[in-house]
DNA sequence: CTATTAAGTTGACATCATCAACAAACGGCA
DNA sequence: TGCCGTTTGTTGATGATGTCAACTTAATAG
């Protein structure tokens, strides 16, 4: 009778976000060794890509946005430091914090690995038509609109 | 034009599906001391609630569903079996398959993480109204068939 | 100035993933 | 039947990720 209340709670929506979750990862896992030429693997992919999206940005945001554990990221950022993909610089504003970009090598690989996801993603939703990706692409921006 | 050529490669839908993921897993992880007794984790919880579904089946069944290695199953169940969840017994059809099935206790568990699980991501998809869910639900599950 | 809070780093540890090698059982086929 | 390739499941070794707590330094409130 309520708009809202679900009288049956809902476990599916999980199972299959995670099923969906996994088979990017497999496939992407199996396409490694053609395109991850820097060894950055699946979470520094990810730390990358989010990075082209919002740099210039400081750790602690990152950290936010891809909801991970900030001594993961703090090691994952090292290690990608070390293959001279990002550079870190001190902020004017804050002395506490460090401000991330991408080098232009990093800038590179961040253009390969978006071509070879956006290639899997698209494949993993054949199924699917250019509208309905639309409509699922934003139901699931809106979820996450906190 | 054409009805299914995208012309720009979206990779966006993988980044808000693993951060869609990733806040049900900090949510869950940080309840988890109040309802995950039997200290299954985040993978065994899975198999688990997974098992409920397709039960009773053979590992090499569930290992395809779940997408993740057989030997990472192979060491949950046995971890899963030393705790009384599941029950593996020889298939009589073949001699190599073992069959799976939750005890009762298997079954308690799931209920238990079924609810916790249902209500998180419940609060996750707030922002959506029940139709939208539904929507959801099904582009993901209509992806996902193969 | 002091107490508190926030940003990042480090260490220790647990969990999870991946790969290769293996035994046992099935299947096909001569 | 006996051989051979395949499938199922297990084990070992190792790397990658996640998590928690302690710590340093800097900002900020009072």
């Amino acid at each position: 009778m309520s708009t809202k209340t679900k009288a049956v709670p809902d476990i599916e929506i999980g199972k299959l976000v995670d099923r969906f979750m996994r088979h990017i990862h497999c496939e992407l896992g199996r396409k490694a060794p053609t395109f991850d030429t820097e060894k950055v693997g699946p979470a520094g992919g990810l730390v990358l890509m989010t990075l082209a999206d919002l740099e210039p940005v400081a750790i602690h945001e990152l950290v936010r946005t891809i909801a991970r554990d900030k001594a993961q990221i703090t090691r994952l950022l090292q290690s990608l430091e070390k293959k001279g993909l990002i550079e870190k610089s001190p902020s004017r504003d804050d002395g506490r914090v460090s401000v991330l970009q991408l080098t232009p090598k990093g800038e590179d690989t961040v253009a390969r690995l978006r071509f070879v996801v956006a290639e899997t993603i698209d494949s993993l939703l054949d199924p699917l038509s250019a509208q309905e990706r639309g409509t699922l692409k934003s139901l699931l921006k809106k979820a996450l609109q906190t």
